[in-house]
RNA sequence: GGCCUCGUGGCGGAAUGGUUACGCAGCGGACUGCAAAUCCGUGUAUUCCGGUUCGAUUCCGGACGAGGCCUCCA
């Protein structure tokens, strides 16, 4: 069975056919660097991952572009910056603020397992293309230039004509329901209440670079206009797959469509535009003032969830566990399941080598990433003590076997472990029950537990 | 207010116009000095009300419930 995907913008599955099969294109909106990314962040960044190591299985590694912006040109980032170093120029601080972000973002997702993206361009080393497609718009007549301020008319897009698409068809809503909706930002520079931000005027301590059209002063770049330019230049003018959040839909991909495709006259910008799910945290909805705000480095490195810390691997198959497009409630039972299964698969993986993946598992995660039905199919493999199918399935979802808490005894504490576990084999060799259970129950009490095997061969882990 | 998504067992979570995967937990058994681990077996579900149909959990309409977007939040 070929791959299928669910097309955001016929809203149903279809088979997937590359533009050019030897090199598939796929674009992910990447962070904006301000802050620490959230486990909701990692979600598509996950979800993206898996369909990347999937295309690279079907087309050859050599023969899939994947490209993941960084955002590092924001208001919010500027606002942080003021903030964190007041002391600093604004400019300079705006450099601190994003490089240690954007070390951070990438500490966070290679320990939730994911691939380095072919390319990872930064907003700001694009600002070039973003003027040339603006100007282009301006000239077509698809945007203005008002106050120091250039918008784009999603009226002048819908007026078009011909190939262009209609705006709003992504999010399959109208300009006047939009306008309808009556909460759209009215600046008395815009022609439109609908009317979007390509460029803007910046004040002299902030972040300006010569802006486009004729205007004198110093401006930067509106939020969507970023990844119209670094997807046209890493990828054409039409690309096969671009993802992220469903909350991008809209306005976001929505407004880098409408660039694109004006300002390339062309009926599409990706072929197939993919979304994944929201993620909530024990049933509500994760926030600042609810308290349940969950970075991923809290969750691998300190105690805030559960009361312990997590691997990368256990976050990673949790997050699989669901599929994407589904609501995801990320609690810590979730956690606790993710982390059974994984030490279990891990238990019969371990310094095994991969074979190739299954037929069914391809099948699984070639029908819309059904990565539940791919969890089904390993557990099949286990099941069947196929250990080196099992360990290329787990190779396909980018989920390596783990150390059972083990990890973080020391190699002394692991010694005397082992001595003490082989006293109680020893003790039961010649039926010195007594022995044995007070040796058992000391273990116990430091949550180790004994594994006794048939053969009478005796294994140790840690309780979680 | 407008638009959209979702509602499956004790829990998580797939699929489907016709015996409802899989996992966790539970229960029973094997094994064990006793436990644990492991293995085998096993019960339980499609929110509600209508409609279409020989047949609906699936398609359509409505109710109730949850969530999202319309605010530069993935």
């Amino acid at each position: 069975m070929g791959l299928r995907l669910y097309n955001t913008l016929t809203r149903q599955k279809e088979p997937f056919e590359p533009i050019d099969a030897d090199n598939v294109r796929m674009y992910v909106c990447g962070p904006t660097v301000y802050d620490f990314a959230h486990i909701g962040n990692a979600r598509p960044v996950i979800v993206f991952d898996v369909l990347y190591r999937l295309l690279r299985h079907l087309y050859g590694a050599d023969h899939v572009t994947y490209v993941r912006n960084i955002t590092d040109v924001d208001d919010k980032i500027n606002e942080r910056a003021a903030r964190d170093y007041p002391a600093l120029p604004l400019n300079e601080a705006i450099g601190k603020v994003t490089q240690e972000t954007a070390a951070q973002y990438h500490k966070d997702v290679a320990a939730l397992g994911c691939l380095p993206p072919t390319h990872e361009p930064r907003a700001t080393e694009h600002i070039a293309g973003m003027r040339e497609i603006i100007e282009r718009l301006v000239q077509t007549g698809f945007a203005y230039v008002a106050e120091g301020h250039v918008l784009f008319s999603p009226a002048a897009m819908d007026s078009a004509g011909g190939m262009i698409p209609r705006y709003g068809a992504l999010a399959n809503r109208s300009l006047d329901e939009m306008i309808a909706g009556a909460r759209v930002d009215v600046a008395p520079y815009k022609r439109e209440a609908t009317d979007f931000v390509l460029w803007k005027p910046s004040k002299e301590d902030e972040p300006g670079w010569p802006s486009p059209c004729g205007i004198a002063s110093l401006g930067r770049p509106g939020w969507h206009i970023e990844c119209s330019a670094m997807s046209k230049h890493f990828l054409g003018e039409t690309f096969d797959i671009h993802g992220g959040g469903i909350d991008l839909v809209f306005p976001h991909h929505e407004n880098e469509v409408a660039q694109s495709c004006c300002a390339h006259r062309t009926a599409r910008m990706a072929n197939v535009f993919m979304h994944n799910g929201f993620l909530q945290v024990e049933g509500q909805k994760m926030s600042k003032s609810l308290g349940n705000f969950i970075t991923i480095d809290e969750l691998l490195s300190s105690t805030k969830f559960g009361g312990r810390r997590w691997s990368g691997e256990v976050l990673r198959l949790a997050m699989l566990k669901t599929h994407y497009r589904q609501p995801i409630d990320w609690t810590v039972k979730a956690l606790e399941e993710a982390e059974g299964i994984l030490d279990e698969w891990s238990e019969v993986t371990k310094g095994v080598a991969a074979t190739t993946p299954s037929a069914a598992l391809l099948d699984a995660l070639s029908d819309d990433l059904n990565a539940s039905m791919a969890i089904a199919e390993l557990h099949r493999l286990r099941k069947q003590g196929d250990a080196p199918g099992l360990r290329a399935g787990m190779d396909l979802f980018g989920i390596q076997p783990i150390m059972p808490a083990v990890g973080e005894l020391t190699e002394d504490e692991r010694r005397e472990i082992d001595q003490l576990v082989s006293a109680n084999t020893a003790a039961r060799a010649v039926k010195d029950y007594a022995k044995a259970d007070e040796i058992r129950n000391m273990l116990n009490a430091r949550k180790i537990i004994l594994k006794v095997a048939k053969d009478g061969t005796t294994r140790w882990a840690m309780k979680p």
